[in-house]
RNA sequence: GGGCUCUUAGCUCAGUUGGUUAGAGCGCUACCUUGACAUGGUAGAGGUCAUAGGUUCGAGUCCUAUAGGGCCCACCA
């Protein structure tokens, strides 16, 4: 065995490690009847996007979850893929095409098409390949992609199975339109920010009449599409004008006064114009108004603005081809000049924007395709609330309540080319049509001809779908649905799904959805909703804020394996964090810190024989340290197991952190240091280092998970491995609460105390490192000072004391510093070293502190209705901690008298 | 308007079912290059647990209100 270097090199360790797991096939997951599957699917990230320090949370805890699995010996599958991202690939690609000097509209869909293939093939595994410097432990044989042949298949046969539920319909309504990427968007793809604007209040003069009715607006061009003027019903007011005709001005129309229910007479006027073309309140007015109409007196609504929303041939000439802002202007203008404009009062209210371009949403009216969701979120609501599908963190379960209840239909139709195509066609017909032919055709593939008159003149549906509805099979779709497979059967239902809780109703509910209904279960059964990163100011990290660190560079700089434990140790179950690259160094130092103490190993693995020593056989040759060390690895273990289960993912990493740094390194590794390096017989020293190795490996196993890569790095530095044994399909230690002792840990601890107490001492007595000490004691019980004198190897290296003597007479030792510990005391005489003044502040520190928590035991214990009502257990905790208080105190003071 | 969440050391956060005078990391102070590690070691300073009530023998922990921060949903033109 070879020293390794004095640092920890981790660009160095990761590029070696990751091919061979990936060449020796660890990732890959089959079919086993014989073994309990375990499966992740990941949230496929776009195409379009390359990694970002929210995904490194992501996968990170993913990862964290399945080589924990995989070494508790499931059958792991951690299912990866990209999702194709309609709309953000599209733009991405019609970018491009700008630049070469040409859009999508020339080249014509076909060839668009195929050149976001090519622009696929080139750029869209960017992500994928920076998942692998994370370490993420995918099967990379089954990555998928939204838009694969068989995911395509199942989009297919969703859209049908649905239609003919009549769970999908098309109909003309008014949806979100994004002007820019000239689309309809769902209702959840639209965020509303607050913006200052104006309340115009206009005057429409009555036809025939000196009168007028003042209406106000916040989108005064809408009034060249007007169609009437609505006031509530049961307004007084208004009453009279019902009916009665007004004159648009501008446009010259004639409209009517109509009631509504739906008009808030205490706001603006008590008036409200009505745009059912632009507005989707307006548009509900008209439907209403038009159900208690005859055929005659039927409002039609006026579309005023383009698909770019620029005005249209139904306005006015002087106002059409302009820009609805842009017409906005010279509406108010020409109102004014016309007198026409009452007031314009400042007002803020909340405007749509697109959440891909931030543009204005114009409510457009327009053939569309809906997913009637009421019936389906009947029963993924159920499955939440009773617990078959479990939330962590659990409060998210109200969120998604709260939607699922008031849930409303979903626009799936996108005006894009980019996408699954609608699988739907319609009959162009010839003389022979009917009136059947008009019905949609759906159908998993092209129909030959219309089933109607039989023409085979058919024109597909123009639109694509919504990206999430591929994304909402992903947990099936991925494992071979629509067909009946082996590995549907085995891995589904996931186990666990790891996501950003901004994406519960955009895809893990409708996931829910879709999963009860093809699937009859459902698609997982716990999901964990991580952190959102932030700076250390606490914004969102943002491209634009340019607060978003490059994962790749710090992993560069401190490590993968830094990075994974950094950002996990950062982030408690459900809690925002704010993050910085410089937080690193938490974890870069932590795995420096598991390196050298794998170097301390290794430098005496090679200067000495090492005993073989197996886990769980009884302990030759193991004296305090070794017994210690075992009773915490079990404890470490069986606690790291449980949080885990818990998902407690975060505090799984200080359990590990804790017992690394503080138990294994800070204490065990300097004892066992004394015997390495003491006068013990080699055969002894053989099995003392053979255990600590034991030890340290089963400590690699744990910390794996977090840590793949030095973990595996050191698990095989440490003994020959043989060919494609690796640590990522070792035992993970269960840990075994019946294996710890007591005993031990009682021991430890005392030890642990004296030395501390002799450690502050030095400390505050400014005692120099160099210089050696002895030590005086005295107990009550001489078994306790038996314990000190047998560990007097542990107390010369651990705080340089050079000798123990027992010491009996009263008092304490002229020139000498003292401390109390359980059961007696400890001094260390310091001739000629000892400053008085600063022994006694020492001193009088303590017998403060300690006189504290007596009297605050004292008042306790006094007070009748504690001793009354308290537990008995409690009651004589309280006891026994105020006797050993008094004794404590009645030492000090008489330290301080001999003083 | 409805809902959720947070407020503990200078900073970032832990604190399980209420039970020692509250812990960690970073930062700070002092000392230490002792044969794994200065990406280290030892010791130390630093907190009226946002505020006000309440429940309780006992509250950082449970309840109510208030203040301040964050998020989500709805949206009256």
């Amino acid at each position: 065995m070879s020293v390794i270097p004095k640092a920890y090199n981790p660009p160095e360790v990761e590029e070696r490690w990751y091919p061979v797991w990936e060449s020796r096939g660890l990732f890959r997951a089959r079919v086993n009847a014989g073994k309990k599957p375990y499966t992740i699917v990941i949230p496929p990230p776009n195409i379009t996007g390359i990694l970002t320090i929210g995904h490194v949370l992501n996968i990170t805890i993913q990862d964290v979850f399945i080589r924990w699995r995989r070494m508790q010996g499931c059958e792991t599958l951690w299912m990866p893929g990209t999702d194709h991202a309609g709309i953000a690939t599209q733009n991405v690609v019609e970018k491009s095409l700008v630049r070469e000097g040409t859009n999508r509209h020339e080249l014509g869909r076909e060839k668009f098409i195929a050149k976001v293939w090519d622009w696929k093939k080139e750029y869209g595994g960017t992500i994928i390949l920076q998942l692998r410097k994370l370490g993420a432990s995918c099967d990379w044989e089954r990555e998928r992609f939204t838009m694969d042949e068989g995911l395509s298949r199942a989009v297919q046969e969703m859209f049908v199975r649905l239609y003919e539920k009549k769970l999908i319909y098309r109909g003309k309504y008014i949806v979100n339109w994004c002007p820019k990427d000239h689309t309809a968007i769902s209702d959840d793809e639209v965020n509303y920010t607050e913006q200052q604007s104006n309340l115009w209040h206009i005057r429409y003069p009555f036809v025939g009449s000196d009168e007028w009715a003042v209406v106000a607006t916040t989108r005064p061009e809408t009034m060249l599409g007007d169609t009437a003027v609505a006031v509530h019903p049961a307004d007084e007011r208004y009453r009279h004008l019902i009916g009665r005709k007004l004159r648009l001005p501008l446009a010259g129309r004639e409209i009517p006064v109509i009631a509504d229910e739906a008009v808030d007479a205490s706001f603006g006027t008590g008036m409200v114009k009505v745009t059912p073309a632009h507005d989707p309140n307006d548009f509900l007015i008209c439907q209403r108004y038009n159900e208690n109409a005859d055929a005659a007196h039927r409002m039609a609504p006026i579309p005023i603005f383009d698909t770019s929303a620029r005005t249209n041939d139904a306005v006015p000439e002087k106002y059409r081809s302009l820009d609805r802002f842009i017409a906005r202007k010279a509406v108010v203008a020409d109102l004014e000049a016309g007198g026409f404009l009452v007031k314009t009062e400042p007002y803020t209210h909340n405007v749509g924007r697109c959440y891909r371009c931030d543009t204005v949403i114009e409510p457009y009216l327009s053939d569309q395709w809906f997913v009637r969701m009421k019936p389906l979120a009947e029963k993924a609501l159920s499955v939440v609330q009773d617990g078959t599908v479990r939330f962590y963190p659990e409060r998210w379960v109200k969120t998604y309540e709260h939607w699922m209840t008031n849930i409303r239909d979903w626009c799936i139709s996108r005006q894009l080319w980019w996408g699954h195509r609608v699988p739907v066609w319609y009959c162009v017909g010839d003389d022979r049509c009917m009136l059947e032919c008009r019905a949609p055709i759906v159908a998993r593939t092209r129909p030959a001809s219309c089933p109607h008159c039989g023409s085979a003149n058919l024109r597909q549906d123009e639109d694509v779908l919504d990206t999430w509805f591929s994304s909402w099979l992903w947990p099936f779709s991925t494992l071979g649905w629509p067909d009946d497979t082996g590995d549907l059967r085995y891995f589904y239902p996931t186990d666990t799904l790891v996501t950003g809780p901004d994406i519960i109703f955009f895809w893990v509910a409708r996931m829910i959805m879709a999963g009860l209904e093809v699937t009859g279960d459902v698609p997982f059964r716990h999901v964990y909703f991580t952190s959102i990163i932030r700076d250390t100011q606490g914004r969102k990290m943002s491209k634009s804020l340019g607060n978003s660190p490059d994962p790749l560079e710090v992993i560069g700089e401190y490590g993968a394996d830094a990075l994974r434990f950094t950002i996990v140790y950062l982030a408690p179950l459900g809690q925002d964090v704010l993050y910085a690259n410089e937080k690193c160094e938490m974890g870069r130092n932590f795995a420096n810190k598991i390196w050298n103490a794998g170097r301390f190993l290794l430098m005496n693995a090679g200067e000495s024989g090492v005993a073989d020593v197996t886990p769980g056989l009884p302990d030759a040759h193991a004296d305090l340290a070794d017994r210690w060390i075992l009773s915490r690895h079990h404890s470490t273990a069986a606690a790291l197991n449980e949080a885990l289960e818990k998902f407690e993912i975060n505090n799984a990493s200080k359990i590990l952190y804790d017992f690394v740094w503080h138990d294994f390194c800070d204490w065990y590794v300097e004892m066992v240091k004394g015997r390495l390096y003491g006068d013990e017989p080699a055969e002894v020293r053989s099995v003392v280092l053979g255990r600590a190795i034991m030890i340290y490996e089963e400590t690699m196993k744990l910390l794996h998970p977090f840590m793949p890569f030095l973990t595996e790095e050191l698990w095989q530095s440490l003994r020959p491995r043989g060919e494609g044994v690796s640590i990522m399909v070792s035992e993970f230690p269960r840990g075994d609460r019946a294996r710890i002792d007591t005993a031990a840990e009682e021991e430890m601890s005392f030890v642990q105390d004296c030395i501390n107490s002799i450690r502050n001492i030095r400390g505050e007595l400014s005692v120099p490192p160099s210089k050696e000490i002895s030590l005086l004691v005295r107990f009550d019980d001489p078994a306790a000072a038996a314990v000190i004198m047998k560990y007097e190897g542990y107390f010369r290296r651990l705080a340089r004391v050079s000798g123990i003597r027992e010491y009996r007479a009263p008092g304490k030792p002229p020139q000498s510093a003292g401390a109390v510990v359980r059961g007696g005391e400890i001094f260390v005489p310091l001739e000629g070293l000892i400053d008085l003044s600063a022994e006694r502040s020492r001193i009088e520190k303590e017998l403060s502190h300690v006189t504290g928590m007596y009297e605050n035991t004292i008042r306790k214990l006094q007070n009748a209705s504690f001793v009354d009502k308290a537990p008995s257990k409690i009651v004589e905790q309280e006891r026994s901690k105020l006797e050993s208080f008094k004794t404590t105190m009645e030492k000090l003071k008489s330290s301080l008298e001999t003083l």
